[in-house]
This record gives structure tokens, C-alpha cells and sequence, in this order.
DNA sequence: GGGAGACAAACGAACGTTCGTTTGTTATCA
DNA sequence: TGATAACAAACGAACGTTCGTTTGTCTCCC
């Protein structure tokens, strides 16, 4: 029974998840997998390649969300809604890429983080175009800053990851439901 | 001129702030002094000690700004307003300590991490007992979940220290007052 | 059909480096 | 003079990585 170098990237993504890059070395990785640290370098470069793949798939990931999402019929809250419902299922399928792309970027060397960094703007940038068009047809209030306001609602949905518990109370609609609920009461009520 | 204990802890908050609990080693930690990494150890046990005095530090500024906020007179929109306000001037004021606080408690040996959780669960108790007030008066909407839409207030605030930048186009309270219309909008709002 | 050669996977030991920490000594100042 | 602060050297452990070697599997040719 051999081991392929998915196996190694996708054991890595767990631990890394777990454990953070720092608190991961090549031996508990080799131990993950029944093997020697040493031996993963028959499949891999380094700790550092390791990284920056689990890391490009957490952002391919995410980009792949939102480019459905915009594609969605109807008005800028409609829109919105689906990029909401679609990082969720992101964060919620795929939650050892999530918790180290959004934990782990940071132990990247100076030019893979760079990617990060643009990757992150890219997919932040489609929620700042629906508060745009959100705000132009007076579906969201006219104070509303997308920059700011955008922020605030990443911020929400990058958390999911830390808190959130597949086994517990809240299945995946009701938290798509109450995300949906505080989000556009927050860009369009009285407040 | 000679270096006090809590010139150390202070320093180690300076850089785990910046550069995590094990990316910062102690002699790292000495040259920010002007000593060498040896020399710390007149002042200090150990590094582990100077997480854990970082992050108490951080989790008392959180507690103390709470018991003030709740202690506001006035509807609970009125405290659940203190409670952001006061979130936001720790954040702003003591960046080191709360950065290190929010990041850095998985460093944390088994003991001083739990008192760490046990620290979070009573501050989000603040917010999830404005929450409940809220409810139960009118000024929120019934379907408010007082766990799961603290989380999402929770999320918000913690994610500042991440973004904001003092020296930005958003002052202080420019900040406040769009967490304001936000997090009450989305607790109030029609949705 | 069966041995020879090629190949990838994994091992086990060792490398150089860095880490947190300890120890013993020196200098400073009350 | 005696405690305090800092130094300098060293410790053992862990780290990422490299190396030579072994093992198992597949392919090709006789």
C-alpha cells in the first residue's frame, strides 16, 4: 500500500489545520501517514512546498465560490445571499484548506504569501462590487461603505471555521439562514 | 540603564504581536532589548511565562472594559453600544496584547489555555446577556439567537485588530459608528 | 513463462542549525 | 561588600533536510 503525493498534501492539510505549520514537523507528518518524515520527501520538496499547496487549494477554492456566486440571476441581495451560502459551503466541505489558508498564510515565505494577499483582495473584491450595486439600487443604505462594511462581513464568515461545530445545534441552512438575516439586516436596516 | 521584568513582557508582547509565540525566539526577544537571549532570564522563567503574562494582560483589558460597558445606563441597545465602544479602545489602545491574546492562545500550555477559554466565555457572556435583553424588550428581532448572533457580533469586533489601520482614512469614531449601525441594524433590522 | 533491469517508495542514520535553557563569571551600583 | 544584571559559553533536544541503501513492483526480452 503506497502512499501518493495528494495523500501527503491532503495529511498535511489536516495537521497544519490542527496543529498549525510551525507546530507540525516532517516526522508527526510521516507518523500520520505510517511513514518516516525523511520518506515524504519522495514525494514532496519540503515542509514549505507543502504549505504553499494546501494554501493554493484553500484559495482556488473560495475564487471558484464567488465566480458562481456572481453569476446568480436577480438583485445584488440575491447575489450576496449565494456568495454568503457559497463560503459556507467552502468553509464547511473543504475545513483543513479554510483553517490554513485564512491561519497559515502567514509562516509563507515573502512570495507565495504575496499570492495569498492578492488572492484574498480578488475574493474580497467580489463582495465589495454587490455592496456597490447593492447600494445603487437602494437595496442597501446609502452610507453603507463597501470597503468597510465588506470588511465587516468577511469578518463574520472567515470566523465560521473557528466556531462552528458540524455536530452541534446548528445544521448548515440554519446557519446560512441567520448569516442571511444579520447581514442584510445590518447593510439595509434603520440601525 | 538596566531593564525591568515588565519591560520584557512587554517587548515579548511587541513580538509575538508581530511575529507569533514560535516565530519569536528568545534571543530575537533579547536583541529588541539590547541583551542577549540568555539575559532574559534574569527578569523572567521562561518563555512560556512571557505568553502567558501577555495574553492575562489582554484578557483583563477585555474583562475590565466589559464590566464597565454593562454597567451602563439605559436600554441594552445602549450597553450592547458600551460594549462595542469599549472593544474597540482595547483594541486600539493595547494592540500588542490583544493581538497576542486572539492569536497566540494555542501556544499556550494546557493550563493557562483553558483559563484563557474560561476568560472569552465570560466576556461573550456580556454580549450574549445584552443580546437576551434585547429580545426580551423588543429592541431586537425574537429570531435572534443570543449564542449565534453574539458569535457574528464577536467576529466583527475580534477581527479588527487585523485590518484596521490607525493611520487610515477611518478614525475611531468613524470605526464605532459603523460597527454601531451594523451589528444593531443586523439585530434590529427586517432582514 | 521467467529472469534482468529500471524505477519509485520507504527506510535509517546522519548533517548542520536553531531552539529554550542552564551554568559560571564579570561588572555595576547601592 | 553584596546583591543584581548582564554576559559568554555550553547543553541537550528538536528541527528540516540529505544521503546511501533496501524493498517491492512493473516491464521487457529471451
Amino acid at each position: 500500500m503506497s502512499h501518493t503525493r495528494e495523500d501527503v498534501i491532503a495529511a498535511a492539510g489536516r495537521m497544519f489545520a490542527a496543529k498549525g505549520y510551525h507546530g507540525t514537523s516532517m516526522r508527526d507528518l510521516g507518523r500520520e501517514l505510517g511513514l518516516l518524515g525523511s520518506s515524504l520527501y519522495s514525494h514532496v520538496g519540503g515542509k514549505q512546498e507543502l504549505l504553499v499547496e494546501v494554501v493554493a487549494r484553500g484559495a482556488k477554492l473560495f475564487q471558484a465560490a464567488a465566480d458562481r456566486a456572481l453569476a446568480t440571476e436577480g438583485t445584488a441581495a440575491d447575489r450576496l445571499r449565494a456568495l454568503i451560502a457559497g463560503h459556507v459551503d467552502v468553509v464547511l466541505d473543504h475545513r483543513d484548506e479554510v483553517r490554513t489558508f485564512l491561519n497559515e498564510a502567514r509562516s509563507l515565505d515573502a512570495e507565495a504569501r504575496a499570492a495569498v494577499v492578492e488572492a484574498r483582495d480578488r475574493y474580497e473584491e467580489a463582495f465589495r462590487t454587490v455592496l456597490r450595486e447593492g447600494i445603487e439600487d437602494g437595496s442597501f443604505r446609502p452610507e453603507v461603505d463597501p470597503v468597510v462594511d465588506g470588511i465587516f462581513v468577511l469578518s463574520i464568515l472567515n470566523a465560521i471555521e473557528r466556531w462552528y461545530d458540524v455536530s452541534g445545534p446548528v445544521d448548515r441552512s440554519e446557519l446560512v439562514a441567520r448569516l442571511h438575516r444579520f447581514v442584510l439586516g445590518g447593510l439595509a436596516g434603520g440601525g
